[in-house]
This record gives C-alpha cells, structure tokens and sequence, in this order.
DNA sequence: CTTTATGCAAAGCCTTTGCACGTGT
DNA sequence: ACACGTGCAAAGGCTTTGCATAAAG
C-alpha cells in the first residue's frame, strides 16, 4: 500500500505509514484530530501540523478520500476504488454515512440529458438529517430554524 | 418583506433591513464578507460580528437560506419558495445554474427508503462541469488528484 | 549529499461570544 | 422603560505556514 505513495513520489516516514494504517483501520470517516490522537498513540511527540500535511499527501496520491461535514472541519477516510460513493452528512450531529454512487447515475443522467451539464456526484456530500436526528425532530414543529453547531 | 421579520419576533432595525436588501439582490449565494462588504458601503461602521448575527436572525425568520459552501464558510441567499432549486456549479469556470427540487425528489426518497438519512436536496449544490467547459475537457486526459484551496 | 518531511510555534481564516452602550417598540 | 440589537474586542475551533532540524533516497 505504500507502494501508491512512493510511486507518486512521496518518501516513506514511519509518520505516513502510521497515519494511512489508522485511516484504513478506522471506521467511517475521521476527523484530522482523530486521527491525530489514534496515530499519536503509536508515534509519540507527532505533531497535529504533520497530521494535516501528512493527509493532504495521502489525498493527493489518492489513497485517501477527503470530504467535507457540515461545520468547517474535515473528514478523512480510505480510498475504495471498489466502491466509489457520495457522503450524507448529518448537518445536526455531524454522523456520515456512504452512499453507492450507483444510485445516483440516474439523476447525473437526467441532468446531462436536459441541461448537458457533467454533475460529479461521485464526490458529492450531501447533507441531511440522519435517522436519528430526523426522529428527534419530527415532533418539534415547522419552526425549526436552521442552526449549526450545537454539539 | 420586513413583515415577516417583525412577524417572526424580531425588531426591525437599518442592519438588518440592508442586509436582507443585500442578500436578496445578491446573485447566487454570498459569503459573509460579501455581504458585510456590500451593507457596509450603505452602512459605515457597520460590524462582522452583526453580520453574521443577523444572517442568523434573517435565517431563524424564514427568510434567507444558509449553505455550507465546501470549505469551512458560510454562503447566505434569499428564501425563495417559490422556486426551490439546487445548484450547479462548475468547478472550471465558475458558472452556476440551477436544477428544479422536482428532479431531485426521486434520489431523495430512495435514499430515505433505503437509509432513513432525509437529505436537504433543495440546498445542495453541485460540482461538475458545464457544458462548454465539459467540452474543452473530453479531450484532455482526467487524472487530476482531488485538491483543495488554489483558486 | 540533496531533497523532502517533521516538529514547534505562530499566524490565519471564519465564526462566535461577553459586555456595555444604543435603539426599537 | 425594558428588552433586544449593535459595536468592539477578544476568544475559539480548525487548518496552514515559516523556519531550523532531522531523516529519506
């Protein structure tokens, strides 16, 4: 696996190996100061600067997906080429979730077909309500103001 | 339009009567420095930190919308329900365009039926490319690592 | 040996908050 | 008058950067 980074022409530290295992080992997407903690366990002294760089590098040798939740931090998580999807992303817990992009071939169709316009839904994150927070919701009524953060 | 602001409970004062004027003849959706920078021109001494609070208030009243722009910052834009609509927007040159909720209505509730998740399809924007730049590109070769920040 | 990566500390960006003063109702 | 809104300044969370040192090839 390290084989991708040094063909992209990375070198090999013991801080990139460190760091892609706890981002294949981990479940879901994390965050940059999870993997920091994770990471930090087994490297002592490693630094949150390093982590970030250490990320960016993994994102550009595409071995790592990056994405986006809904409240200004960043998500990391193992490439699948197997299995390429889109992210839902709960705007009131921040919880994601996969989404196959099978599924959207459709509508990244139908959205070619009448505007010609080429939708890149493969990384797309959408974002939503988990099933969780959708049932907390649904009994409060319409005036749900859309807030952020409120952990 | 001020109605519903005072309808929602919430006073009417200059800021925020600029800055609903300033969003809603925005085009498209503006950050908040946009908007503190466009209300400031018809406001002098006008602060960010009222900005970002009134866009909070306008939003709790119903009357903006609020869209996590891909990166950590906040984009406002007049609550139009008449026409609710995604967006398009290409990731080459810029352009935007919009996509009726209709289309999306199908996606929505196959992903609800088949993970519970309630996407907010109506506020999701989406990358791609337009059709002349998608034009320029099928010749070029498309192995472009994901990157982030370079405009 | 040359080039690239790391640690550390400091800065940056966007957004939020505390507080005293000003203002709408 | 009283509650709510605003300006100001400071803090906060997350991420990036400059620089000297350490390590990879």
């Amino acid at each position: 696996m390290t084989e991708a980074l040094r063909q992209a022409g990375f070198r090999i530290t013991p801080q990139r190996q460190v760091i892609l295992e706890v981002v294949a080992h981990g479940r879901g997407h994390q965050s940059a100061q999870q993997v920091y903690l994770a990471a930090g366990r087994r490297l002592p002294g490693l630094n949150l600067a390093t982590v970030y760089r250490t990320l960016d590098s993994l994102n550009r040798a595409g071995l790592v997906d990056l994405l986006d939740d809904t409240r200004g931090s960043l998500r990391f998580s193992l490439r699948d080429p197997e299995h390429p999807h889109a992210h839902l992303v709960c705007s009131e817990c921040g919880a994601t979730s996969e989404l196959p992009v099978t599924w959207l071939a459709r509508l990244a169709q139908d959205i070619h077909r009448r505007t010609g316009f080429e939708a890149d839904l493969g990384h797309q994150t959408f974002s939503g309500l988990c099933p969780a927070c959708a049932r907390q919701q649904t009994t409060r009524d319409s005036n749900r103001a859309h807030k952020r953060k409120e952990a």
